[in-house]
RNA sequence: GUCUCCAUCGUCUAGGGGUUAGGACACCAGGUUUUCAUCCUGGCAGCGGGGGUUCGAUUCCCCCUGGAGAUGCCA
């Protein structure tokens, strides 16, 4: 049997690190096995439903390259791939449930239920619906029916079973049918389908082959198992992905950084560096291997090497993957990448002169070595472009140095730079040493007051690609400027 | 509380009855260098505890501990 894999986000939020590990998971598995990916919309929580959430959804899949055959725009045979256009199949396999004495109507009003939850919290019992509807006569559950009750239609889950299943991950797991929450809710009083219904009704009539999730949803797996024999189905293999967490081992979430895919998008993350992280974060290739092209990971990937345990999201190490990636990159790429941002700072107009693009593509150089993340570009830039807007004087004065003698120096380099165009570098880094010489000072008390004459900060691109870029003459202007103000 | 899952350096991981327990990030030191970064070299650092099984357990089994997740008309 053909492999067949859907990513079933449902829209309620913005895809996080969570969501992008389970899909590239589910996208990886399916490529490398020759199978197909599916994507369907799983909108069966009408009140948390956002638009919005739908949108960054597509965005986050098409920002690192992930293509599916199957979805609400690529009919393939099995849709619709929307779970609110489904609601009827829903409605029919909860009546079939109904007619099979497999699962019954239930009228509880959540007044009752809520009054039921809290006896039960004071006696310390344990929670659960207490299965009245499920004891009510044939006759009266009709009655109330026909009366127009608003209902929901529970599960009966079966007394003194062992229900278990095998985990492609994990291993077997078992668990006692009277450890699942009794009697789970299948279709709401809105007449949509809980998950639990849509999710094992769709992975049926689809065909899905193997369903990749979080270990979240591990206890109610048993649950799952019941439906499919209710059903009289055959359940797919279940594999459950290991939890991301936090530095302190506590579910991921905001107060540990960024979790949204989009804030590593925009905060100038690479799509491959993302991806290869990403997978790398619960599954392995061998003992020393981690870079994969998307390429290679849709032919290599697989289940046998996926790791068990919770893996906690290791900012500095995708920041690492991010800048390996930016060196190996096609500079026009990366430069197309900062522009806007180049832009939005005001750094360079829009649209750029050409000279301004010049001066873009010139200085390349300067930064490939030193990104970590796109947006570490305009900082670096901003000193060719724009004037400095205030000198720290403090960081001009080297150490073991005064103000005088800074001074002085400064006023060497205006000698030095004096032809520094016409010279080579190495000609001209023989002139700055002759002057330090001169001036009694090492080669770095000379460069350091001029790098920040030059670009305003201590920590900069090299001195002479830079004075190159900018133009000696220009450089000189900011050196008197900088003396001026000492 | 109950149920379920998990457990190798700080982190991601490889390994597996006998290994100097391997790699990567981070960190530290040194080298290259005009600062930073890159790059190179080296270093620090790990099998949670207790019982078994065995000639021998980090590896297999049990218990404990620790961590996480689930206990919804959310997914």
């Amino acid at each position: 049997m053909s492999v067949r894999v859907r990513y079933a986000p449902s829209p309620t939020g913005l895809q996080h690190l969570g969501s992008v590990r389970t899909f590239l998971f589910d996208y990886f598995f399916a490529r490398a096995n020759g199978g197909k990916f599916i994507l369907r919309i799983e909108d069966t929580d009408q009140s948390r439903f956002n638009e919005e959430s739908l949108q960054d959804l597509y965005d986050t899949l098409n920002w690192l390259g992930i293509d599916w055959d199957e979805g609400p725009d690529k009919e393939g045979g099995y849709g619709p791939y929307i779970q609110s256009q489904r609601l009827e199949l829903y409605k029919e396999y909860a009546e079939k449930l109904i007619a099979d004495g497999k699962a019954y109507r239930c009228f509880c009003t959540p007044e009752r239920m809520e009054k039921l939850r809290e006896e039960q919290k004071d006696n310390k019992q344990d929670y659960g619906y207490d299965r009245h509807c499920r004891n009510l006569s044939e006759e009266e559950s009709q009655r109330l029916y026909e009366s127009g009750a608003p209902y929901v239609v529970r599960l009966k889950i079966p007394d003194g079973r062992e229900v278990a299943f095998h985990d492609e991950i994990l291993g077997d797991i078992k668990r006692k049918s009277r450890d699942i929450s009794p009697d789970p809710v299948m279709l709401k009083t809105d007449g949509f389908p809980t998950y639990h219904l849509a999710c094992v009704v769709d992975d049926h009539l689809m065909e899905i082959t193997h369903v990749f999730r979080g270990q979240e949803w591990i206890p109610s797996t048993p649950l799952h198992i019941l439906m499919y024999e209710a059903f009289g189905w055959e359940p797919p293999k279940f594999c459950h992905l290991p939890l991301i967490m936090g530095k302190d081992g506590k579910k991921l979430s905001k107060r540990h950084g960024s979790t949204f895919a989009r804030e590593f998008r925009a905060m100038g993350y690479l799509p491959e560096a993302m991806v290869n992280y990403m997978i790398m974060l619960g599954w392995s290739y061998d003992d020393t291997r981690e870079f994969f092209s998307h390429d290679e990971l849709a032919e290599l990937f697989n289940l046998e090497r996926v790791n068990k345990s919770p893996a906690v999201f290791d900012y500095k190490k995708l920041e690492w993957f991010n800048g390996q990636y930016i060196r190996k990159a096609d500079p026009e790429r990366i430069q197309n990448l900062y522009l806007p941002l180049l832009k939005e700072e005001g750094i360079i107009s829009d649209p750029p002169t050409e000279d301004e693009m010049k001066l873009v593509k010139d200085s390349y150089g300067l930064v490939q070595e030193r990104l970590k993340v796109i947006n570490d570009a305009p900082g670096l830039l901003r000193f060719l472009f724009k004037e400095i807007e205030s000198y720290n004087i403090e960081d001009a004065i080297p150490k073991k140095m005064d103000r005088e003698g800074t001074k002085t120096v400064l006023k060497g380099c205006l000698e030095v730079l004096d032809g520094f165009a016409g010279r080579s570098d190495e000609e001209n880094e023989e002139l700055f040493r002759q002057k330090s010489e001169e001036l009694g000072v090492k080669l770095g008390q000379i460069l350091q007051p001029l790098r920040v004459a030059l670009t305003g900060t201590t920590v900069s691109p090299p001195m002479f690609e830079s004075i190159r870029l900018f133009g000696a003459e220009r450089t000189m202007e900011r050196v008197k400027n900088l003396i001026a103000q000492m």
